[in-house]
DNA sequence: TGATATTGCTCAGTATGCTGACTATCAGTA
DNA sequence: TACTGATAGTCAGCATACTGAGCAATATCA
């Protein structure tokens, strides 16, 4: 006998440009890759994660490492040692907090200042870059699909982007 | 005097919702999470990572190491310690290629036939879930564009996907 | 054939991300 | 105020990713 439709056997693995997991690792793996050319090629050593901190401290001085972390949608224990490098490079400062003990207040530097405003057009040029296969309204049409899955699926991970708390 | 016009302050970085990288890291966390929740409430200790080289593993038996990074667009220095795991996990094996003594064939074990037709329901599941704010069309539109992006990326990060080459 | 280039794989080192545990501190309440 | 629970931060351990280096084996070409 015959079947009249063909029957999803067990083989029948979905292709991986099928999946938006794998989509949205690729897309990512491409994204990382791009900004650290640029910056690279900008004569700087800062990666995404720690240039979005830093940009973060910049515009909130004196918040702490929770807050932070909730702002950009980091692990708190990944946070430890982006601000370890942070501080390392002379860029950020961890300040004992006056009202808790157990929080530190976070500041930029000068240096970190002059660093950020130094390397604003590779960042923005590497951003051009990795939608370069799209035109204009596509890269807005990409970038309101993404924000609609990620808000849909913000408390799905362990660190949920956070809004400032006054 | 009052300008007629805002201008760009310096200040005026972007925020993270215009930033194409930050939206790529954020959906790919979430993604990440909905894998590992979903597949672990099946009762598999798998990763994403883990999961796509084995399903290649047994749509390509006996291909060897760098065959399978270039399918799935892993480095050749990350796949080493994926496939390490697998083989611990008894999911694949290893052997000696007969062909070219620097290569290893993979091949997938019966168990690890049996893990990956007992645990597509929840890789397709979490498919669904990190897509669940968008429409069926909008999510067709997602993946899309990101397929898209990624082809005109494709060459940006050390490694690109490659396809088979008889 | 012999020198050279390339390729397959591995390793050391660094940077995210996460789980889970722990300390110190703070906040709320009985 | 003493107890309880929550919170800020850190740490150890594991799993991607990558850079750059190195070894062994293969391919290429003068």
């Amino acid at each position: 006998m015959i079947r009249a439709v063909p029957v999803q056997s067990e083989n029948s693995v979905k292709e991986n440009n099928e999946m938006p997991g794998h989509l949205a690792r690729r897309f990512q793996q491409i994204a990382v890759a791009v900004f650290l050319a640029e910056v690279g090629d900008a004569g700087f050593d800062l990666t995404p994660v720690q240039y979005a901190a830093l940009a973060t401290i910049k515009a909130n001085p004196g918040l702490d490492q929770v807050t932070l972390a909730g702002l950009i949608a980091y692990d708190r224990t990944t946070i430890t040692g982006v601000i370890d490098r942070l501080v390392q490079k002379g860029l950020a400062e961890r300040r004992a907090s006056s009202r808790d003990r157990r929080a530190r207040e976070l500041v930029i530097t000068d240096e970190g200042r002059r660093t950020l405003r130094k390397i604003t057009p590779s960042v923005e040029s590497a951003q051009r870059i990795m939608l370069r296969g799209l035109s204009a309204k596509e890269g807005e049409e990409l970038m309101r699909l993404l924000r609609k899955a990620i808000a849909a699926g913000n408390e799905l991970s362990r660190a949920p982007l956070r809004d400032m708390q006054a």
